[in-house]
DNA sequence: TCTGCGACTAAACATAGATGAATTCCTGCC
DNA sequence: GGCAGGAATTCATCTATGTTTAGTCGCAGA
């Protein structure tokens, strides 16, 4: 925080790579070569691509929050993910013709346009760097998967609670979030749109949560004070963010208990 | 059909990779040679692959109906998807440790299971079958996206309406499905588990759209007499299985009216 | 200072869908 | 040919969530 080399895109996107691997020298300076683009700003609540559009080029988030979303004729709008900084999207290979979605900014947003050939030779000269663009991508689908059964089994609380827990993990990933809360730009009824929900029934569950002490949310700050409290409320389980690969992967994957 | 070759799990990818490619000789004997491997048999509601273990292989279902699912501590139960014969499950790379939803059978299965390394090795060797199994991977994901807004969104009437629609174009691009109508396995609960619901509330949402002449389903047999009616109400549209894009790709994109 | 707008809150009412239990219908199996 | 167990069906009841409406607050612009 503070120096400006650290909220570059490349420093952004290494953070988050991170989770994953090591980055060496040699790799953290190709991707910075990748990332030398012009930073594009775009204010709160505009598309940065839009449903029925070629896709131009993959998007990184470097500051602020965006999402996709797909709206229904009769104009009912749901939001199928949040994009932190860090994120990727649309990680296409130049493979489909059309955005089957919309990506919108939530706040005020940085990004760089990187052309998915730039990202195909960076991949390809730096094996280890393609694998982390392709953790990046499953993880993204793993969420997505999780976002199903939000929606599809879990109630009101359990998805607000799920969805609290996820961007917590996320945002403490890439450095974004305190110990126990973030900043959480999010309006009620965008947080309705994401989860399923009507906005009146958000700000009843909001309250519920609130008084029973699980979360506080005032001034568009979220802190968990138990997040423990919390996961076990939510039904809400980290297992598929696949935050700990790193540690699996390099042999001292006997640490875990019980399960 | 009939012929035994034209079931055979070389043949079965080469239908599905046929929506987005054509397939040269050469790259149908090497498809072939990549899946020479045994065909292994599965029953009805077995698991494939249980949450929580490390990834063997690439699952290439050859016939009957499998999918992907996740459970609560609880004991509820969602359907994140509906792998169908020419599926690819878990282009994984082995970059993922860990399972974190399960695969089981819906109806009794033949697959066969591919290594990573053979599939890479696959890709590498032929652009563009690489680019078609890339295809197959982000349909799905476009497809996972639009069932967190079907069960985010839609009634039950158009979350089943929806279900059956993509089903049968899914089913139609390989080959397994008439012009209007299928085979269709799923119980009511299962259906409910896709969808969201229980299986109480299909049960009388199905009555509803068979008095309504919207679909026939019975002996385990669906047929959908106006496809277009169908669609209207539930708000269905395709764009999403991206599977146009063999035309689109070759020049002759300019067809299209309207939108 | 006034006006308007969007976010949040709140309460009353409406309903789609859940729950639980009972009955009937198949289908496979002995 | 009878039986067992799962699947489908139906009913009665309940409740979580949606709908409608309205009020408050803070902020931005005129």
């Amino acid at each position: 925080m503070g120096q400006a080399s650290d909220t570059g895109a490349a420093s952004m996107l290494m953070r988050h790579l991170g989770n994953f691997m090591d980055v060496t020298e040699r790799e953290s300076e190709a991707i910075a070569a990748a990332l030398a683009g012009p930073v594009l700003a775009a204010g709160a609540r505009t598309d940065l691509m839009t449903e029925g559009e070629a896709p131009r080029a993959v998007l990184l988030i470097v500051s602020g929050w965006a999402c996709r979303y797909k709206m229904l004729e009769d104009g009912r709008r749901q939001i199928v993910a949040i994009l932190l900084p860090g994120d990727l999207c649309d990680l296409n290979n130049g493979v489909l013709a059309q955005m089957d979605h919309s990506i919108g900014t939530l706040t005020p947003v940085r990004y760089v346009e990187i052309s998915s050939e730039v990202l195909q030779r960076l991949a390809a000269d730096h094996p280890k760097i393609g694998q982390g663009l392709w953790w990046q991508l499953l993880v993204n689908v793993a969420i997505q998967r999780e976002w199903t059964v939000n929606v599809g089994r879990r109630s009101a609380v359990e998805r607000i609670g799920c969805l609290f827990c996820e961007l917590l993990l996320r945002l403490q990933a890439v450095g974004l979030a305190g110990e126990d809360g973030y900043p959480f730009p999010l309006t009620q009824t965008e947080l309705a749109e994401a989860t399923g929900l009507t906005s009146v029934h958000v700000n009843r569950t909001l309250q519920t949560m609130r008084n029973s002490g699980l979360i506080r949310l005032a001034d568009r700050t979220l802190s968990i004070p138990d997040l423990t409290a919390l996961q076990d409320i939510a039904l809400f389980s980290p297992d598929y963010l696949h935050l700990n690969e790193k540690e699996r992967r390099s042999g001292k994957g006997v640490t875990r208990l019980g399960t």
